[in-house]
DNA sequence: GCGGATCAC
DNA sequence: TATGGTGATCCGC
């Protein structure tokens, strides 16, 4: 892709800047502004919860989890830099005197199931998104209510407050993306409320940093920085290039961003599409472990299948994460669906096999091609569809990629280079693959890397901020013969 | 249909 | 000592 940009950066594009125009003027005429999405999510939630039980807590730096990973921390804690999804052990580095509370799901859930019951008094079709969070589409219940959204959200933080003891933040918008985006602004134990007009969203979003909108996650965030891309605004100015370079999917996602649209209805009990179970385990190489493995595997997703009533799934599939941290997929499609344990463990194992030898400290195991769901509504009602929500393509952001074939390109000829997936031709494609040794002026290690290889460490060493910081202060506090060793796993975890 | 990758939570 | 689990989507074959 970074080649196809050099070739492109410098051509005339008045006629995609056209093309383009016309395509946004388009998205901009049909706005709906007429409803009033809210996305309320919990506090710190599991941490919260924790807090509940022992007040104390609430004083002192304090993560849920365990030594390998935590789940969430307090706020207390995120001072520090622990944060979701950081290894227990080195979120102890950061902070010492961290307590790590182990996990209690039954308490989540009770909380959660205490909140969700209040969501559901003000839309009984509440989209909940995961325990602690969840949208709301309130413009009916605010048709019947003489209240101002603002003065809504506000009961309904402060009667998950009565209820449940813990705090919320909520994001009150035209639609999901930007109710989303909102919710964060005054977190935590806030709200911001984001007008349903078009002016107050612009405005918004011009300044938006574009890694906020749901869907834009580290990788992407890179990849549009490289482009000049770093708020919703700066889409605008390089319409023409990311037309010329994303794939139709991810282009009209960034005119969504730039424009601030989304989707404002809900599609709920949408069809699960897989079902799968994995573990994370201490390195396994010999065929009789990994066997025994697929054996308790295939045990565990049998199981879940029953509760969840599903009759199997015609396409089975593994996933083995090597000890070098690698990911290997592979799963065949059978013509009938495969639901029996014996019958999953058999076929897992002859795709286990293939990849021997292997040294793996992952397995997982996957069924998808499900059934279409059963409906346990009899009679002719099913063939009426209730359907609530006709949109096609809704809310489909990830994956930027390079435009197969652009219309144009179709035009200026000759069959270019067969585009690549983005981040693999970001790798192979680099102009200079020359690696040369440098030293990383933030980090202080030695590196061996090419000069995008570089800049990508660069980057994530400045997104690093608080965690170096941190680092460096424990570096020079400590007894300068100490733990190299240490200091280099830390920032390991962050490359 | 497959495999790699990204993303949310 | 120690770097999770589940589900979805997208892209290019
Ligand atoms: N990678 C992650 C992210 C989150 N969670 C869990 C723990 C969180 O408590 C809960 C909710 O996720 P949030 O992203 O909303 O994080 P918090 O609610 O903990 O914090 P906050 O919303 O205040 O930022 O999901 C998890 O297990 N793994
Ligand atoms: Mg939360």
């Amino acid at each position: 892709m970074i080649r196809q940009y050099d070739k492109i950066k410098d051509m005339d594009l008045s006629f995609e800047t056209k093309l383009v125009d016309h395509k946004i003027n388009e998205m901009d005429t049909g706005r709906d502004l007429t409803q009033c999405i809210c996305h309320v999510d919990m506090d710190a939630f599991y941490a919260s919860v924790e807090e509940l039980d022992d007040p104390s807590l609430k004083e002192i730096p304090m993560a849920v989890g365990g030594m390998h990973m935590l789940c969430t921390s307090n706020y207390k804690a995120r001072q520090f830099g622990v944060r979701s999804a950081m290894p227990g052990y080195l979120a102890l580095k950061l902070c010492p005197q961290l307590k790590i509370i182990p996990l209690h799901f039954p308490k989540y859930r009770a909380a959660s199931a205490k909140v969700r019951a209040i969501f559901a008094k003000y839309d009984p079709s509440f989209l909940p998104m995961s325990l602690d969070e969840a949208y709301l589409n309130l413009t009916n219940y605010l048709s019947t209510s003489e209240l101002t959204p603002e003065q809504l959200v506000q009961q309904i933080r402060d009667e998950i407050q009565q209820e449940t003891q813990l705090t919320a933040s909520a994001g009150i918008a035209a639609n999901r993306m930007l109710a989303k985006i909102c919710s964060d602004f005054n977190k935590p134990n806030g709200q911001y409320f984001l007008p349903m007009e078009r002016e107050a969203i612009m405005k918004f979003t011009s300044n938006l940093s574009i890694r906020k909108v749901s869907g834009v996650g580290r990788v992407t965030e890179r990849v549009l920085q490289t482009l000049d891309v770093k708020t919703c605004g700066d889409i605008l100015h390089r319409r023409a290039i990311l037309y010329r370079l994303l794939s139709p999917i991810s282009f009209q996602f960034m005119l969504k961003c730039y424009l601030g649209l989304g989707s404002t209805n809900f599609n709920l009990e949408s069809d699960r599409k897989s079902i799968s179970v994995e573990r994370t385990f201490s390195a396994l190489s010999k065929p009789d472990d990994l066997y025994r493995k697929v054996d308790e595997l295939a045990e565990l997703l049998a199981v879940d299948l029953g509760r969840n009533q599903i009759q199997g799934g015609k396409t089975v599939g593994i996933k083995l994460k090597l000890t070098s941290f690698d990911v290997r997929v592979r799963s065949k499609t059978y013509p009938s669906y495969i639901s029996k344990k014996e019958d999953i463990a058999r076929i897992v194992k002859e795709l286990v096999q293939k990849e021997l030898p292997v040294s793996i400290r992952l397995m997982g195991i996957r069924l998808s091609s499900l059934p279409p769901k059963v409906d346990d509504d009899h009679g002719v009602k099913k063939y009426f569809k209730k359907r609530k929500n006709t949109d096609a393509g809704e809310e489909q952001p990830r994956k930027i990629s390079t435009v197969p074939s652009s219309p144009v390109s179709v035009l200026t000829s000759t069959s270019v280079t067969p585009d690549t997936h983005l981040t693999a031709s970001i790798a192979a494609n680099e102009n200079a693959p020359s690696i040369v040794a440098v030293t990383c002026p933030i980090c202080s290690r030695s590196l061996a890397l090419d000069n995008h290889q570089f800049n990508q460490h660069l980057d994530e060493c400045l997104n690093k901020v608080t965690v170096k910081a941190i680092l460096q202060q424990q570096q020079q506090n400590q007894s300068p013969p100490q733990d190299q060793t240490q200091g280099r796993s830390l920032l390991d975890y962050y490359r």
